[in-house]
DNA sequence: GGACTTCTGGAACGTCTGGTCAAGAAGTCG
DNA sequence: CGACTTCTTGACCAGACGTTCCAGAAGTCC
């Protein structure tokens, strides 16, 4: 069934990840309709044809970010050695998300979310677990993986540690943006 | 100069402690001055007379939950040993706000802030930070005073074996919220 | 080119928001 | 008791909110 009518004049996952940015540096409820249609170059009616409503929009940006970040880190745990990357990662946590230093610091948008939408929102709260495990296995598998090049030493539980470095890595978000 | 006129038919820090929790379960913006009314057994003329407006009694709500909870750490860390203490309050977040296990998992407040109004809110980032450096500060004693009696090794950096209890505390409580 | 489908732009809607106000109740103080 | 002050109550306000809708523009398909 091709498409017929008249084409988006926008690019929609152009618009979605400029949502994401909008929603990182402000919050969910802190962002109205009105702000993003401003900042999206998208009229109402576009933005509510396409996304639906505003929380629909705002789960769908949240995904689009754990998804990216996922996949920079499958990429940046990908050349061994995993340690010194671990560190990094820990110490700037923009490391993963690609954003410039100067930017003021907006924390994880992952765990931003924790905060403020769960546990009420269902949707939102099987959202971030699903990034949390997704973020522990990855890193799971690549300590097992350091373990056999014998970087890392066999004794450790790969699940054990990756789960501390989760809360590490959120924890370390999440302060950071009350300064340094 | 003594105070004249009708006196409250409210106490004033036992309302603040109610609006506290309303804050903790459902946040800032998403609690709306009605909700407080309706839960604070206050209306709303007695509410902006005590309070102020919505964000000083939030802001009061934080900084009273930040207080007692750096007593409460205090208090259990006088008691020697420290390291099972340390070890109860990560796997357990809510050892030091009290809350009961059968509630619903809120975090922390103040790293529920920190996502939510940090860094936009200038006041709320100063609160949440010097909450941060308190903690610090309590712990990093107790650790110096676990090194003075043999039960921790004296190798270790007091100050930032604190900050990484710290972003491992508020990662727990954070991750907490989505689940197990 | 004509029929049809979708998108755009912007006005409009009802609801809810945080905050104010005034009148009366209920105290304190001399 | 009388003067004064503060608190309570609930109606009220203007503005912002998320969402809907429709007329016209701009495409696709046969």
């Amino acid at each position: 069934m091709p498409r017929t009518g008249r084409p988006r004049t926008f690019d929609e996952l152009e618009t979605l990840a400029r949502a994401r940015d909008v929603f990182w540096a402000r919050g969910y409820a802190a962002t109205s309709v009105q702000d993003l249609v401003d900042e999206l170059t998208i009229q109402r009616g576009s933005l509510y044809g396409a996304f639906g409503d505003k929380r629909s929009l705002y789960l769908r940006a949240v995904s689009l970010y754990a998804q990216q970040n996922l996949w920079q880190l499958e990429s940046l745990l990908a050349a061994d050695p995993i340690l010194p990357t671990l560190r990094r990662m820990l110490t700037r946590p923009a490391t993963l998300t690609g954003a410039e230093p100067a930017e003021p610091r907006r924390g994880c948008l992952v765990g931003n979310t924790t905060a403020e939408l769960v546990p009420e929102d269902a949707d939102a709260q099987a959202l971030v677990a699903a990034a949390y495990d997704g973020f522990v296995r990855v890193v799971a598998a690549a300590i097992r993986r350091a373990q056999a090049a014998g970087e890392v030493a066999a004794t450790a539980e790969p699940e054990a540690v990756a789960q501390m470095i989760l809360l590490l890595f959120q924890g370390s978000a999440l302060v950071s943006r009350a300064g340094a």
